[in-house]
DNA sequence: CCTCTTTGATTGACTAGGAAACTATATCAA
DNA sequence: TTGATATAGTTTCCTAGTCAATCAAAGAGG
């Protein structure tokens, strides 16, 4: 028989615990947001267009923490759902902008209200201290770990 | 001007700032596991291999949270890599096992060390009071939530 | 003005996963 | 024993990202 050395188990890690819930949670709200077949990156995508129309895909796949080649496929999406709409920039040639469609902006807040809601289902098992005390720790983490960018998969 | 209602910042909800260090300590580890040509779903696989071979790719589906399809395509890629072996079981000549190569299971002691590595790195900021919160918070979600299989992707 | 370089966006090749169809084997019931 | 059903695993098709190559338009320097 081969010998296996002890290796620590996953659990002691909070990054495991921290995936196992995130995870969970994203799974969740995708669920709702299917309803309105609406994926997370798209809902992602249209909450950071909205109040700040028209805003260029650069500007997004930084903001998004995405690659520009993934903001172009998943605005396609988008259009192809008439959610929003892509105009060439008026100034220079190159640059295109993107903006929500009535439909598409009308349809953000119902969007957000979902958000509200999931959130409120895995959190509330929480005392009002606690949630304080986990959102300031996780803002203390992304701090310290010079994260920016809007947390997209 | 069309209308813009407010919604509620993206930030406000605690599933976002679980997503933001969620990814950042996963990337983070994956940039690490890369150094060893392995990433995250095969690191996954072979520590819950670990110990418990030879295990029927079922069971890691099961334990790991992945579909079947994945579990084969997973497989496929860690016997290339020589780290894995699949063999055919004994008594079920449907079914199938799984277990590590001599050479996969001496590389888990020097990946769980990664993994412990990349853990303290992102979290030795906090105290050990919050650290121990926090893993008390999320195991707390964990368990209200009915999360059980290991987080992957 | 012409190159040379930089920049904005798109495209193509590739990776990785899920869902469902499919194959082979096992089990059960008449 | 044989036909129906259930189970284990694989394969196929689809979605959704990244990275690298590409193309067009801007800017910069001689």
């Amino acid at each position: 028989m081969s010998p296996v050395p002890p290796v620590s188990d996953l659990t002691v890690h909070l990054g495991f615990w921290l995936r196992m819930v995130s995870n969970h949670v994203s799974h969740a709200f995708a669920a709702k947001l299917a309803d309105k077949q609406v994926t997370v990156a798209e809902w992602s995508l249209m909450r950071t267009l909205y109040g700040k129309e028209p805003t260029p895909p650069s500007r997004l796949a930084d903001d998004m923490g995405m690659s520009r080649g993934a903001i172009t496929k998943l605005a396609d999406r988008l259009i192809a759902k008439s959610l929003i709409r892509r105009e060439a920039s008026a100034n220079d040639g190159r640059a295109q902008t993107l903006a929500l469609t009535d439909r598409g902006r009308d349809l953000v807040p119902y969007l957000a209200a979902l958000a509200d809601r999931n959130d409120a289902e895995f959190f509330e098992c929480l005392t009002t201290d606690e949630r304080a005390m986990l959102g300031r720790l996780l803002k203390s983490l992304a701090e310290r770990g010079h994260m920016t960018a809007i947390p997209i998969e």
